[in-house]
RNA sequence: GGGGCGAUGGCGGAAUUGGUAGACGCGUCGGUCUUAGGAACCGAUAGAGCAAUCUGUGAAGGUUCGAGUCCUUUUCGCCCUACCA
């Protein structure tokens, strides 16, 4: 018997799916129809095992529902623009476009090997003018919505390189290339008003059922709804500042107001521009604040004004203005009104600063001349010291009735705020989708009217220059609108822009007139399931939530709002680390083991390595295994087999080459045993019940599993499909029913090894084109022989056999009389009997 | 600081609604076959005990006839987020 050939198979089998157009996908409104959607990769140059891990959760979910009937889409595309493809080619002396689709190539022809069912007609990819093209038209459709807007915005600056850095370009506050301390900027940029769905973004959240209640969670943190008020403080001790607004969630907490803090942004910061004290406080702030573990010791530091603040409850009361470092510009005004007794940062500069620490909350167990001491007191308590306040209970009471005191006067009114800010998608990039705006000599606003769409990059480039290359492309730049001299916007768009609407443009990849066809996504979208990695659940998610409403506002044409039914977030893959003597990683590939504890280098036996923790794979940890040389070795049925099996989906998974090998090994005994069948002369004659029963019950079982995402119990599953078709070839009649049965068995094994499928159907004579999901036959679900399992006083003590059809009496009396049982009764009374039918049995003795 | 998730054999993990804890795989041990095996096949495998049996799902309590599953407290680990007023 020869062993089973995955190279022949799977390149077989990829040919006659690609031939025979299997995967391509059409409007048919007679047929229900499911959408399947995976992030589209970055084409960094190869694909992980992230990406393998991703596409074989779709593709097992995309070939699970063709089979079950439904019109299924499954596309596959390019987030191709980005920064890497600009950095490569600096430093390889390329053309960003052409080493991004030298990748696309490379990775479209290691997701070919997969054996991925995907649509490979409606390809596309964010960097072609083709795509992007009506991706400018949005954007000008946006802007006419008011949804776009222009605004002056800080960017990080690298003042050797003369560049604008991304923030993960910014390491320890230096830029990463130069070395050089970076700068803040402020710079012209382009936002989409996404803050105008604030409420809408957080109250849909509710609507979407099958999302992960996890990712929902952290967007609602993102949107970060607060309830407050607005206060305006009364300013002294300037001739150009009369009053400061201040939001807050906290008024109640007016009288221990004892400072008013600015962010250094705040315009009132004019003021104080020439002073020297101040530009070196500044200084002081911008320096702390890029790293995360510095925001979080940054100790708190403040510029003190001759300014005083007013405290509009109480007249009387003056307190100092501040300019402090924790103020941020960009949430509610740029300023805060101190109250150190109940919030520790405000206590934290209270103390460094010597100001006043006016306790106005008292626990509900402490007296009324309780005194904040060591910490801010921020629980519910009771509020004191605050005059006409007094008694209020905190937190609720006191804010309530303090907001509508302070709107009686007129000295604030009620406001909710949230935390998310708009989003800001100017990048000073080259590889990116330009901004199809442009400027008259005035500096006016002028969009590239939609005949001359796309605006297209211009493809010689020199990436060598400092500050954004498109701002040296003169000749690109000028640009006549309407008799007009202009010069072009030379910003590009962020690239979350082009991830922001791509599962639009799947329903209608090759319409080159528009964006999408109403009458495509009226059929395909919404995306009914959503696979993709964690790391997405807020940016991406909320990019994609934003883009379906601001593209359906005022438009009659697209109803819907959630562009994503259902979400799965898949889990990492994990590899063990390995460090040589000196420090350094080593890759797995480079390390073996003769007895499983010490491990040495291939290269040099001698050289002892030392095992690290399993860590998610990674590039710089040395940790990763190249899927396309596993799918050389071992085939894509075995990869796609073991990286379904070891955990649940959404966990993490730990790569392993015993795993991956007893995959393959698996598959091998699974090919032996349909030999075995195809070689089978004889005819049976018998009906098998059992086998009937087994085939029956794991069709339920596979069902029900997959689709609840159960991937490592289906195969589990799968393995006992092994165990009893091996021992059932290996009676001397396996039941009339038996080739029926197997096919099934075939056909639901299908979406997870599809090339092995295909072979075994083949080998049997068996038509391998439209396939149909078998379903299981409720006669044979049922037992009629269950297992009772009893107990006494709730502990388990004997497991019988029983016949269903016996009554409950009869049941209870034939165990009472069990000698067993009799034993473990023991003459004592039997006070309660709980009976579950087909289950259980306790009896409760004294 | 805030939020979330998790803790089950030597390991990864099973266990619809509370109802036989440890499915399935890895590893380990034993056996068969083989010139050999790091191949294949068969069997065993939570712990303790010769056994009947007892103990076991991070810890402590609670609800229940019955808890891995529900509630309270607690410890540890992981992830996200971060001066949000």
């Amino acid at each position: 018997m020869e062993r089973y050939n995955f190279k022949l198979s799977e390149s077989k089998w990829q040919d006659y799916w690609e031939k025979e157009k299997i995967f391509k996908s059409v409007v048919n409104k007679n047929k229900e129809k499911f959408y399947c959607l995976e992030m589209f990769p970055y084409p960094s140059g190869k694909i992980h095992m992230g990406h393998v891990r991703n596409y074989t959760i779709g593709d097992v979910l995309s070939r699970f529902k063709t089979l079950k009937g439904f019109n299924v889409l499954h596309p596959m595309g390019w987030d191709s623009f980005g920064m890497p493809a600009e950095n490569a080619a600096r430093q390889n002396n390329l053309n960003p476009k052409d080493w991004t689709e030298k990748n696309i190539d490379v990775m479209k022809s290691q997701l070919k090997m997969l054996g991925l069912s995907i649509d490979w007609d409606r390809e596309i990819s964010t960097c072609s003018p083709e795509y992007y093209k009506h991706q400018q038209k949005i954007f000008l459709d946006l802007y006419d919505k008011g949804l776009v807007y222009r605004k002056e915005s800080y960017v990080n600056w690298d003042p050797v390189d003369k560049t604008v850095l991304a923030n993960e370009q910014v390491i320890d506050g230096k830029g990463w290339r130069s070395g050089a301390v970076v700068e803040r900027k402020k710079l012209n940029q382009w936002f989409f008003k996404i803050s105008y769905f604030s409420e809408d973004l957080l109250n849909d959240l509710n609507k979407l059922n099958q999302w992960p209640d996890k990712v929902k969670t952290m967007q609602k943190n993102w949107i970060g709804k607060s309830f407050g008020c607005e206060i305006d403080f009364k300013i002294e001790g300037s001739k150009d500042i009369k009053s400061i607004k201040c939001y807050t969630t906290r008024p109640d907490t007016l009288f221990g107001f004892s400072f008013l803090a600015l962010s250094v942004d705040h315009p009132c910061s004019k003021y104080y521009e020439k002073n020297n004290d101040f530009i070196k406080f500044k200084k002081e702030c911008s320096k702390t604040g890029t790293t995360e573990e510095s925001i979080a010791q940054a100790t708190k530091i403040g510029f003190k004004t001759e300014l005083e603040a007013i405290n509009p409850l109480d007249n009387e009361s003056k307190v100092p203005v501040y300019f402090a470092n924790f103020v941020l510009m960009d949430y509610g005004f740029g300023a805060v009104f101190g109250c150190p007794a109940h919030d520790q940062r405000d206590f934290d500069f209270a103390k460094k600063y010597n100001l006043q620490i006016k306790t106005v909350v008292k626990p509900d167990n402490e007296s009324d001349d309780y005194q904040v001491q060591k910490e801010a007191f921020a629980g519910a308590g009771v509020i004191i010291n605050s005059k006409f306040l007094n008694g209020l209970s905190a937190p609720q009471n006191s804010i309530d009735e303090t907001i509508k005191i302070l709107e009686e006067r007129k000295l604030g009114k009620k406001k909710t705020n949230y935390r998310l800010k708009d989003w800001g998608i100017s990048r000073q990039r080259y590889w990116g989708c330009p901004i199809p705006i442009a400027y008259d000599v005035n500096n006016n606003v002028i969009k590239i009217p939609e005949k001359n769409l796309p605006v297209t990059l211009p493809e010689s480039i020199d990436l060598d220059t400092n500050g954004n290359p498109l701002d040296a492309q003169t000749e690109w730049k000028e640009v006549v609108i309407d008799g007009k001299k202009c010069k072009r916007e030379t910003d590009t768009l962020d690239t979350f822009v082009d991830s922001s609407w791509y599962y639009l443009r799947f329903c209608s990849a090759k319409n080159t007139n528009k964006a999408f066809d109403i009458e495509d996504i009226d059929y395909w979208m919404p995306v009914d399931q959503y696979i993709g990695g964690i790391e997405h659940a807020i940016l991406h998610l909320l990019y994609s939530r934003f883009f379906m409403r601001a593209i359906s506002l005022n438009n009659k044409e697209t109803s819907f709002k959630e562009p994503f039914e259902g979400l799965f977030t898949q889990g990492m893959v994990c590899h063990q680390t390995y460090k040589d003597n000196n420090n350094n990683w080593v890759y797995p590939e480079d390390v073996f083991s003769e007895d499983g504890k010490n491990y040495y280098q291939n290269k040099d036996p001698s050289k002892k390595v030392i095992v690290g923790p399993s860590e998610s794979m990674s590039k710089s940890k040395k940790n990763t295994v190249d899927p396309e040389k596993i799918i050389k070795l071992y085939g894509a049925d075995s990869v796609r087999l073991f990286i379904l099996s070891d955990s649940p989906p959404e966990k993490d998974i730990q790569w392993s080459d015993s795993g991956i090998s007893a995959s393959f090994k698996f598959l091998q005994k699974l090919w032996a045993l349909n030999e075995k069948i195809v070689s089978n002369k004889k005819e049976f004659s018998e009906f098998d019940k059992d086998l009937e029963k087994f085939t029956n019950q794991i069709i339920k079982k596979v069902t029900d599993d997959l689709d609840r995402f159960g991937f490592n119990v289906v195969i589990a599953s799968i393995y006992k499909i092994y165990t009893f078709y091996n021992k059932q070839t290996n009676k001397s009649d396996w039941g009339s029913n038996f080739f029926e049965n197997y096919i099934k068995i075939l056909k639901i094994i299908n979406p997870i090894i599809p090339h092995f499928s295909n072979e075994c159907l083949e080998r049997l004579n068996q038509p391998v084109k439209n396939l149909q999901w078998p379903s299981a036959n409720e006669k044979y679900l049922d037992e009629e022989i269950v297992n009772i399992v009893t107990q006494i006083n709730g502990k388990k003590r004997k497991v019988f056999q029983i016949d269903k059809s016996i009554d409950k009496e009869s049941l209870i009396e034939k165990i009472k009389n069990d000698d067993q049982m009799k034993k473990y009764i023991n003459n004592k009374k039997i006070i309660k009997t709980i009976y579950i039918e087909n289950k259980l049995i306790n009896f409760i003795i004294r």
